[in-house]
DNA sequence: ATGGTGGAAGGTCCA
């Protein structure tokens, strides 16, 4: 059976939930995983999500920033959150699907501005929420699993629109890079897009608002991820960037990324 | 070196 799965960093879901519709219609997903939700738990909108069909949700907001959701047609269990990198900001929830493949939505800390976790404290939560993630991971079977969300990182050099001039800014600086290999090496990952879509073809995720014309400078990074454990590999079917997403009415800065698994 | 835009707020922080 054939599962579609969605990962989209929508900006706020109250304000995109015109656009999540339109996803729905267009691509149909069975699960989408968001981030950056923005809204405290008692406020996130169940019965709308539910409308779309969407009934069983796994979500972990906050007041204004931060904020995961996991949003299913098909059964969802054994729902958590986890907090790392000492704070209690909402970037972490988890939960079984169906009871036998592990689902992570993670919103990585984007980490300020300055590429020095000595004179930035944001940088320097990032690379310790990193490091946290790998340990944790290294700790555990990677079987059965599959891990989404805007990782914050273009680890690759197509991931982003110029390798060169982006090299010390903080989303693609070497030692961000290093930190999210290592996490993959050692948490027993596989970058299930890239396992699909050549490396030598650029690929981007996410366009900045501060652009009057997104798609003609197409100034891009690979911000979003899909990653699945060894055994599951062979079932990845198809993956894709939903770009046109960037261009809808109120968009969010970041395009979905969508996964076609047979499980 | 700076600012450009957008979201949640209702001043300012964050991306």
């Amino acid at each position: 059976m054939i599962f579609r799965i969605a990962t989209w960093n929508v900006n706020s879901i109250r304000r995109r939930l015109p656009s999540i519709k339109r996803l729905v219609d267009t691509t149909n997903p069975d699960i989408i995983c968001l981030q950056e939700t923005k809204v405290e738990d008692n406020k996130f909108p169940t019965l709308e999500m539910a409308a779309l069909g969407y009934k069983e949700q796994a979500i972990y907001g906050q007041k204004s920033y931060h904020g995961v959701a996991i949003c299913s047609r098909h059964d969802l269990s054994g729902k958590r959150h986890r907090d790392w990198a000492g704070t209690t900001e909402a970037r972490h929830v988890y939960c079984w699907i169906h009871s036998t493949i592990k689902l992570h939505n993670f919103y990585v800390p984007a980490g300020g501005d300055q590429p020095n976790p000595q004179k930035n404290k944001k940088f320097q939560q990032k690379l310790l929420f990193l490091e946290e993630l790998t340990t944790w991971f290294s700790g555990q079977t990677p079987s059965r699993a599959i891990l989404v969300g805007d990782l914050n990182i273009a680890p690759l050099e197509n991931d982003v629109w110029s390798h060169h001039q982006l090299i010390n800014v903080v989303s693609h600086t070497p030692v961000e890079v290093a930190a999210l290999n290592k996490l993959m090496r050692k948490g027993g990952w596989i970058d299930a897009v890239r396992h699909l879509i050549p490396e030598t073809d650029k690929l981007f995720t996410w366009w900045s608002y501060r652009s009057s014309d997104w798609k003609a400078s197409n100034r891009g990074r690979r911000l979003d991820h899909i990653w699945v454990t060894p055994d599951l590999i062979a079932n990845v079917k198809l993956a894709w960037v939903v770009d046109s997403a960037r261009g809808w009415p109120v968009p969010s800065d970041h395009a979905p990324v969508v996964m076609d698994i047979d499980l």
